[in-house]
RNA sequence: GGCUCGGUAGCUCAGCCGGUUAGAGCGCGGGAUUCAUAACCCCGAGGUCGGGAGUUCAAGUCUCCCCCGAGCCA
């Protein structure tokens, strides 16, 4: 049974943003892990390329929607190669095979008899690609989210029938491990308590977007077909298109990650959709928080946007990486700041965890022959370091699961610092000089094993400094699954070690 | 307006069903040490736990009111 996971696809008005790309580091980060438990991994994320939206924004840079979205795309899929992003699937909405897909799901809803002609008209938001409430006693119409001036409609829309899916969405959202983390739980319960309409799934003339068969005026509705594009990305590289395959491809997804403002289409108007179409739904939806940055709301009109290819460019990914998944609790909201991240950075990564591997090696290489010293295996497997390491191994594991990555990174650091504290109360550098050669090269092995513990742990999260551990140790990192990579006293004694180089340098 | 969630050391936050001198990390100050990326290790600073009232032998921890912030209400 493949673990399936889900970015959500991006809305490529525009180039990506600090939120969409730490949603995708989020989602890195679990994919990885998920893989080091021996879990068959589909790790999807792609675009979502439809709309009036984009229509417009083609529209201004003078080039067809398509080349627009080729472009954005483009960038995206290098940034995330930059990022070591290691997802599996990229879908694209303007692709062709997304159209068919599209079309048969809406088979399957129209043959359930969820699909109805209906007139719509009210104030619209091309932001929202949404109509919005107004109130009534005013001339002008905003939109409170992007103020902008809504647009009236009065328009023939195809409606999908979500009013007959109350009482299922209802029993769905109860569920205690459906929707996380559970304080969004009730946002979403309030929301469907108040009665679930009905909601239109095409648009008419707006041309770019996946034509409705049947109905030659009618697009759909951007949102309607991006949601079938987590469909869509589980027949990439396939040669069916036939829904009737989804469980053999993948589907349910396990989780969904989405940011916090999109839960709701997640949370109820998709899985009616899929209960309409006769497919499963998913099991888990994480809605993660939003980055402020300096304790200020991000966003174009106060011009203190983060360029993550700039972010990259700067300090490096995996920095960045570990700032945002160790520093901030994921699920809440958290503030993006620089002289923070500098400082987490560095104390982390290079002090703690860095120095201990350097300081380490060091020693060991002086005093052993520039390798790991030769001990007897047997003698250290019930070195303290060794239940210390299985403890962070226990809690580092809990809380990957969980999706709570910061507490995942502090169970790491616990080893490391326990490593540097047992460094300062031993004192291997006195004891070498007392001739008790058998102590030091047992201390020295243990702690260099812990670290090699840590290195692995931290794979998810940082894959690259991860394999820079791995390569300092001389030891061979079985990527596949970590099961049998975690267990104690790996490392090969007698084995030479690389001259240590610091595996991070401070950043300023 | 209705509802939800927050307001705890300079900063970011832990504090479960109420119970000894309110905790962690970062930053800061001091000390110790030399294996190490001026790193590691140890110690400290004393925050009326947003404000007020109440319940209780006892309240960041429960109740009510108020102030501030964030969010949801298609």
């Amino acid at each position: 049974m493949p673990y399936t996971l889900t970015t959500p696809l991006f809305y490529v008005n525009d180039k990506p943003h600090l939120g969409s790309t730490y949603t995708t580091i989020a989602c890195d980060a679990l994919a990885r892990f998920n893989r080091y438990q021996g879990h068959d991994v589909i790790f999807i994320t792609g675009v979502d390329e439809h709309g009036q939206k984009i229509e417009r924004s083609a529209e201004a840079k003078n080039i067809s929607p398509q080349q627009h979205c080729d472009e954005v795309s483009q960038v995206y899929q290098e940034l995330w190669a930059n990022w070591s992003m290691s997802h599996d699937r990229f879908v694209r909405t303007s692709s062709e095979i997304h159209t068919n897909i599209v079309n048969s799901f809406f088979d399957r809803i129209n043959d359930s008899g969820d699909i109805y002609m209906g007139r719509q008209q009210g104030w619209y938001c091309i932001g929202c690609e949404e109509y919005k409430d107004v109130d009534p006693n005013l001339k002008e119409h905003k939109c409170e989210l992007h103020q902008k001036v809504l647009e009236w409609k009065d328009e023939e829309n195809l409606f999908f029938r979500l009013s007959r899916f109350q009482t299922q969405i209802e029993s769905l959202i109860n569920r205690e491990d459906f929707i996380f983390p559970e304080s969004r739980r009730n946002e979403i319960k309030n929301f469907v308590k108040q009665g679930l309409r009905d909601f239109s799934i095409s648009r008419v003339n707006l041309k770019w977007g996946i034509p409705v068969p049947g109905y030659s005026e009618h697009t759909f509705y951007v949102w309607f077909d991006a949601l079938v594009g987590y469909l869509t990305a589980l027949f990439l590289s396939h040669t069916s298109t036939s829904l009737d395959n989804l469980g053999k491809l993948g589907w349910p997804a396990s989780v969904h990650m989405v940011g916090k403002d999109i839960l709701r289409f997640h949370a109820v108007y998709w899985p009616a959709m899929l209960l309409s179409a006769g497919l499963p739904i998913p099991n888990k939806l994480f809605g993660h928080g939003f980055l402020t940055r300096e304790g200020q709301k991000m966003g174009k009109s106060l011009g203190n946007i983060i360029d993550p290819a700039e972010l990259i460019s700067t300090y490096g990914s995996d920095p960045i990486r570990w700032y945002l998944l160790r520093d901030i609790k994921f699920g809440s909201d958290g503030d993006f700041q620089k002289e923070r991240l500098v400082n987490i950075v560095n104390n982390d990564l290079a002090n703690i965890i860095g120095n201990l591997l350097n300081r380490t090696l060091s020693m060991s290489r002086k005093w052993f022959d520039n390798g790991i010293p030769l001990i007897n295996i047997s003698n250290i497997k019930s070195h303290i370091l060794a239940s210390v390491a299985e403890e962070s191994i226990k809690s580092a594991i809990t809380n990957y699961s969980k999706i709570s990555f910061h507490e995942a990174a502090e169970s790491i650091l616990n080893l490391a610092s326990a490593s540097n504290i047992y460094l300062n109360e031993s004192q291997p550098w006195k004891v070498i000089r007392t001739d008790d050669i058998q102590k030091v090269s047992e201390d020295i092995y243990c702690v260099l094993e812990s670290t090699r513990i840590i290195g692995i742990l931290l794979a998810p999260i940082v894959p690259e400094l991860s394999s820079k551990i791995m390569q300092q140790l001389s030891y061979q990192f079985n990527n596949s699954n970590w099961t049998l990579d975690l267990n104690w006293g790996l490392l090969v004694p007698g084995n030479k070690l690389p001259e240590p180089q610091p595996i991070l340098n401070k950043l300023d």
